[in-house]
DNA sequence: GTCCAGGTTCACG
DNA sequence: CGTGAACATGGA
């Protein structure tokens, strides 16, 4: 069901079954994603994009033309069966608290180039700073979006071409301190073509993830997050700040063993799907209450 | 004013 | 190879 408001607004209704659009949209993947209410307005590619979660059927709306919307299903992951997902993780009471009570929560599939700029941004910065300056760099240097009218102008996150001609000084002006240099290399190199997402998605994991982390300023930790939420490597499992505190805490009895023994841990522990147990519990830690966040266990 | 943030790098021992 | 400090900036 197809059908345009006077607005210009196209509208379609997104069967989904077990799908948590707030904790999904606001869990840290991705950073252009604004509430009010229920509703959730954001930019995917070059279109304007707002989402609201009524019962079984998520309603998206654009101000693009959508064509058959496939794009959207794609970004959200809706045809992904989340039983089958969750299903295949291990069975530690922990994680399984995660699971229940953010049950819905999924893993998006985001554009390669955005989520590596992000993240590469995000390095010791609150999630609020990261929103701010990826807001800051989209409004200085990416490209309006056809917006419906009396919304807010909004712009499309730059591309790498966009930002490659830019200097280091351009981009520090923005406040992003030290990633400036590390964000212009990976701007210059995915733009002169010596870095394809493309030919990254037809390799292994391992060899995915070496050749990421051959920028500067990615580490193993931004690199899996690049391969979790843009390349559909489910398996990799990025250890930040929160995930370490958790997985020390309920798998480690709060030894303080080293970030490179867990990380090694937590991707051969929580196999196939292990990103989604790493987003369960990255949710869980920054939305919980410390002294109920894993039950009767801590 | 202090502490710390979805880390990475570099210089040590 | 493991550890610790430096790196910019600003929110809480």
């Amino acid at each position: 069901m197809v059908f345009t408001e006077p607005t210009g607004i196209r509208q379609r209704n997104f069967k989904v079954r077990d799908y948590h659009l707030a904790a999904t949209l606001d869990s840290g993947q991705a950073f252009r994603w604004n509430p009010q209410g229920t509703t959730w307005t954001g930019v995917i590619g070059h279109r304007w994009v707002r989402l609201t979660p009524t019962g079984a059927f998520i309603l998206a709306e654009s101000s693009s033309e959508p064509g058959d919307w496939h794009w959207l299903e794609e970004y959200l992951q809706t045809r992904v069966d989340l039983d089958f997902v969750l299903q295949q993780l291990p069975s530690d009471p922990v994680l399984q608290q995660a699971l229940r009570t953010h049950r819905g929560l999924r893993l998006l599939r985001q554009d390669p180039w955005e989520c590596l700029a992000s993240f590469i941004l995000s390095s010791t910065k609150q999630i609020t700073q990261i929103k701010q300056i990826v807001e800051r760099l989209c409004r200085r240097y990416g490209v309006p979006v056809r917006t419906p009218a009396r919304e807010a102008v909004i712009h499309a996150f730059p591309g790498p071409d966009r930002l490659a001609t830019l200097s280091e000084p351009d981009l520090r002006a923005l406040g992003m301190g030290f990633r400036a240099p590390y964000l212009l290399e990976a701007a210059r190199r995915v733009a002169a073509g010596r870095l394809d997402f493309d030919q990254l998605r037809q390799v292994s994991l391992d060899e995915a993830r070496a050749v990421l982390m051959d920028l500067p300023g990615v580490g193993r930790k931004i690199a899996d997050c690049v391969l979790l939420f843009a390349l559909g490597f489910n398996q990799a499992f990025p250890v930040d700040v929160w995930v370490l505190r958790a997985l020390r805490s309920a798998w480690f009895q709060n030894r303080p063993v080293p970030l490179s023994q867990v990380v090694r841990f937590a991707e051969s522990h929580f196999g196939a799907q292990g990103g989604y147990a790493q987003q369960y519990l990255f949710h869980h830690m920054r939305t919980q209450p410390a002294v109920q966040r894993f039950g009767s266990l801590t």
